[in-house]
DNA sequence: CGATTCCCCTGATAGC
DNA sequence: TGCTATCAGGGGAATC
């Protein structure tokens, strides 16, 4: 489900319309998705937002923090204040909120609600001291952030100590680069013409350089566009990202590569899907 | 230790 | 149409 490029703009979307606003109410209606005490953050107010990985965060007054991962089908929609009944005019979202999948309502003063949709309930919102978030033990295990600040000498050897694994699986390891799943690792591996299943014991320095450009390419073009919208991902106005329109292979098995025209191909790797070319990536 | 498999859930879709 | 099998972008735990 989300990845970086989608989680970042929720990320940015977000930043724009809740910053400042207090919460005033929240409901569960399924409380396996929020773990902590909801009700410590009735009237708080929402002081920043950020993003680690595909975890996204908000800080409250009170030194709290909402911790937010979507996993599979989770989705973030917000309702201003003065959206009509029956649907957003810009939505791509056909119903108006809440749904069936909805698990989190956020009412904010200004009556405006933030919904956290799950369909799979594998998501989860989890309320932390904002002071705590340093020890945190899905944070602490996250890799390098691969848009910020990041080291190509760190990467290569980071990887290199997986030498018996595929390539594939490697850049997936959320220890490894924080905010890489399916999509963009299929992307990255095409850019960088390296075939998903091969170990990484038969890849070169030069490889694994053109593997980490490609990665932070395929992620950069994924927040220009939007993130990606095959099934659950929307925007939080419920909009579509568009990086699929412009992806070379990822759900495009028995098209043609847009460099060779051989028909891209799909397989499973360590239990998850790849698709690639089998012209262009050896 | 690292690598693989199973599993948490629900719904969409493909195949018969 | 209706049934069943398979699959879906993640990641933790158990197992090998």
């Amino acid at each position: 489900m989300p990845e970086l490029p989608e989680v970042e703009t929720i990320k940015l979307g977000l930043e724009g319309k809740i910053i400042g606003l207090k919460i005033i109410q929240v409901d569960l209606l399924e409380p396996k998705s929020f773990q902590g005490d909801s009700k410590k953050i009735i009237n708080q107010t929402v002081k920043n937002i950020w993003r680690r990985g595909k975890v996204l965060g908000i800080d409250l007054s009170g030194d709290l923090t909402l911790m937010i991962h979507l996993k599979m089908s989770g989705q973030l929609i917000y309702e201003g204040k003065d959206r009509f009944s029956g649907g957003h005019p810009t939505s791509d979202i056909n119903s108006s909120m809440p749904v069936k999948s909805t698990r989190v309502i956020f009412l904010f003063s200004d009556k405006s609600k933030l919904f956290f949709n799950d369909q799979r309930k594998f998501g989860w919102v989890k309320l932390v001291d904002t002071n705590d978030l340093k020890t945190d033990k899905f944070l602490s295990k996250l890799g390098p952030e691969p848009l910020i600040n990041f080291n190509l000498e760190d990467f290569i050897n980071k990887v290199k100590t997986h030498k018996k694994s595929n390539i594939k699986s490697v850049i997936l390891d959320q220890t490894v680069i924080a905010g890489v799943g399916n999509i963009y690792a299929c992307e990255a591996l095409f850019l960088a013409k390296i075939h998903p299943a091969k170990s990484v014991s038969d890849l070169s320095d030069d490889n694994l350089k053109l593997l980490a450009s490609s990665i932070i390419k395929v992620l950069n073009l994924g927040i220009k566009k939007g993130g990606s919208s095959k099934t659950h991902y929307f925007n939080i106005d419920g909009g579509k990202g568009y990086f699929l329109d412009v992806a070379c292979v990822y759900d495009r098995e028995g098209l043609e590569c847009k460099i060779c025209k051989t028909a891209i191909a799909k397989v499973k790797i360590s239990g998850r899907g790849s698709y690639f070319c089998p012209n262009c990536q050896i």
